[in-house]
DNA sequence: CGTCTAGTTGATTCGCCTCAAGTGTTGTGG
DNA sequence: CCACAACACTTGAGGCGAATCAACTAGACG
């Protein structure tokens, strides 16, 4: 139920048994959102940090026209505002599914960070490895196909849910439609259909009703140029 | 010459003194570059940590295929690696200018981090302001045509130079060329090329030998739908 | 039942890419 | 001091990937 943030933390940097309960101290202030709530929201007030325990969500960013972009997607165990510790939050972050939350008071976060090194630097790094992700789809958007951006995508949350437990023979849930994935991958509705299509058609997903099977990994590996490298999980290696 | 990394830090948090002094004592370890040269490779060792003094250089990601995407540029004052300190890179960075760059020992950095909270708070804040950047070039990517994305990133630079005392009188150097804008915004060289001369004929700005001129900021800052919180920079409101 | 959202399909348009060739500038060595 | 690379930039022509416009189907929900 709620080791996940230990769990996702440990990924990047073991601790022992007394720093181990103090981040689990922290799981407090337990709060439950709805799919399509927003978890936290742009610009806002410098409230409690958030880590998603339960559910997926997504963070994005409105355009003056009313256009929507997806900078990523959250799964549990992670923080959903580490920005705003330090920064105001410049984006907005949605819930995919219902959506368990820990509200934790920035005072604590903040005491734990400098009494704590370990899960400081475990903080840290999940920081950076966010980034690179970020970066990874940068990437994509600059130099890849519409085929090639999703299948990228698919792989990296294949690996991003297994890495916290949540995928197993090669299923796992990703409850996005169509519409999110076209705003993630910078596609249009239209165009993101057809290439599910051709990625089904290819035998080397299937996705339907928010579960992702991955039918043929290599292939998709390929498909996506894929290498989970940026992902900094250990023992990732496709 | 060099409380660059002062300056460019105290951007990001005030902090006194004594810890300013502490900050100026890592700056040792000089080492030039010529442009061109690679200041750090992906995936490279563990070697000390790079604050870029002088000169101007980017992140980049090459492909399977040879193309590259670049993922960012680096100005006087930016930290190179600090991903490294965590992590290890994942990406690339070559000089755009001559550079001179400071090599600071890791286990130095990680004294002060743990010894001066408020130097770790604004590197901490620096390196997500950083990831700032990353998210706005997603969004531009994503949703951005060709015109606004090139708008975008003038308006960016021009900020960021200013922010850090390089840009006067809306004029800046930026000396990269129009493959270097090709491969950080994912168009073509001959797109570039002719997104360029669309801007020049708008009379919105000058760009040539290395030398950025805004001449109608408003019109470029419209342009490229540009609104510069995502920078993080006190008082920047365009 | 009517409405809303998600998904699907076809036709058309357009932004940007690729290929191909040329100019201008710099630097280098004979 | 000139020939000649090498590179940045420019221009034209043609083609493709993805956007847009416009229906239409199917399931979910009140």
């Amino acid at each position: 139920m709620a080791p996940r943030l230990i769990a996702s933390l440990q990924r990047f940097g073991a601790f022992s048994g007394p720093e181990a309960a103090a981040v689990q101290a922290l799981v407090t202030g337990l709060r439950d959102f709805a799919a399509g709530d927003d978890l936290a929201i742009e610009g806002g007030p410098a409230s409690p940090l958030r880590v998603l325990l339960e559910g997926q969500a997504f963070r994005y960013r409105m355009l003056p026209d009313g256009r929507r972009q997806i900078l990523g997607f959250l799964i549990p165990g992670d923080i959903i505002d580490l920005q705003s510790l330090f920064l105001t939050l410049d984006h907005s972050i949605a819930a995919l599914t219902a959506c368990e939350v820990s509200l934790v008071p920035r005072a604590r976060l903040v005491d734990l960070i400098q009494s704590t090194p370990p899960v400081a630097h475990a903080l840290w790094r999940a920081s950076l490895a966010d980034a690179a992700i970020t970066r990874e789809w940068l990437v994509g958007m600059g130099r890849r196909s519409a085929y090639g951006r999703i299948a990228h995508l698919f792989c990296e949350m294949s690996l991003r849910l297994r890495s916290v437990g949540l995928e197993n023979h090669h299923r796992c849930a990703f409850p996005v439609t169509q519409l999110h994935l076209s705003d993630a991958l910078g596609l249009s509705a239209v165009h993101t259909n057809r290439t599910l299509q051709a990625l089904r058609v290819d035998n080397l997903i299937a996705f339907q009703s928010g579960e992702l099977r991955v039918l043929d990994w290599p292939g998709l590996r390929a498909a996506g140029d894929f290498d989970p490298a940026y992902l900094h999980l250990k023992g990732a290696t496709a």
